[in-house]
DNA sequence: AGTACCACCTGACGGC
DNA sequence: TGCCGTCAGGTGGTAC
């Protein structure tokens, strides 16, 4: 699930439960996931509140008061839970942080494939990691500078985290769906004006998603992502919704909405 | 530079 | 019901 917009609503979750609360210890269920040496995530973090946090693309940063920045991304399964220690601690739990009001934040993760690790400046973070312009703080002079230098698939652009970071496999679908592209077509054959239409899409649905709380259950039955399924009916026509392999990764399109371009 | 494919890791799901 | 193959929304490395 843990494209940007997902990322999002998992950010106003910690910054709505986490902060302003010392930690009081780490509870390390699973090592696999640990970037940075427990001795040292430990020290950056206890005995302090988180005080802020920030997002760029599929990454997140909550700031310890002191200085550091725990740096959390969240592969395939990820995602947060804030629980009381009295209750059942959630399954997967993989990192736990405890807080001084007897309530943990709980790093949950079933394939284990994402990252946990201390910064202590996600700008240096960032550059290091090599990771573009977040997708809905580009503005449109660096979107076309980007993708008109860019070639190959659309698909495969749009995805680029290097270029441009939080777009994933199922976001990208869904923002060439709505646009009516092809996802193997040709990004250097997009004209100017439809490089700008896709720039607006990108945004329009990314934002919409956060707007319904990145719940797939929750987003209009004219979203691609709510009939992602082959054989489903294509919400715009009559067409019938068909998977695809792009770089090994199940694709979904509309053969009718989306026309390949002529090479 | 772009693409295809494998690996990482583990569980959910569908078919038999 | 149970076993088994296949697939899963991320990233990174390889080879071409």
């Amino acid at each position: 699930m843990p494209e940007l917009p997902d990322v999002e609503i998992f950010r106003r979750y910690a910054e709505k439960y986490a902060l302003n609360k010392e930690i009081t210890g780490i509870e390390y269920k699973d090592d696999s996931m640990l970037e940075s040496g427990k001795s040292k995530i430990t020290r950056s973090l206890k005995g302090e509140p988180f005080v802020g946090t920030r997002r760029l693309g599929k990454y997140l940063f909550l700031k310890s008061k002191s200085k550091n920045w725990l740096v959390l991304h969240f592969g395939m399964t990820g995602q947060l839970k804030y629980f009381d220690n009295s209750s059942q601690e959630p399954e997967y739990s993989r990192f736990i942080i405890q807080f001084d009001n007897h309530h943990s934040l709980a790093c949950i993760s079933r394939r284990k494939l994402g990252k946990i690790e201390i910064t202590d400046d996600p700008d240096d973070y960032i550059s290091g990691n090599e990771l573009g312009q977040d997708a809905l703080e580009m503005e449109w002079g660096e979107f076309y500078e980007i993708m008109s230098s860019k070639k190959g698939g659309i698909k495969n652009a749009l995805m680029d985290q290097s270029k441009i970071s939080g777009i994933g496999n199922v976001y990208s679908d869904e923002i060439l769906f709505q646009e009516r592209i092809h996802p193997k077509n040709n990004i250097g054959k997009l004209e100017k004006k439809q490089l700008r239409s896709l720039y607006e899409t990108m945004r329009e649905v990314l934002k919409e998603v956060i707007k319904h709380g990145a719940d797939p259950e929750n987003l209009p039955d004219r979203f691609l992502l709510s009939n992602r399924k082959e054989g489903a009916k294509c919400p715009e026509c009559n067409g019938t919704i068909q998977k695809i392999t792009i770089n090994g990764r199940g694709t979904y399109i509309c053969p009718d909405c989306q026309k390949p371009d002529n090479k």
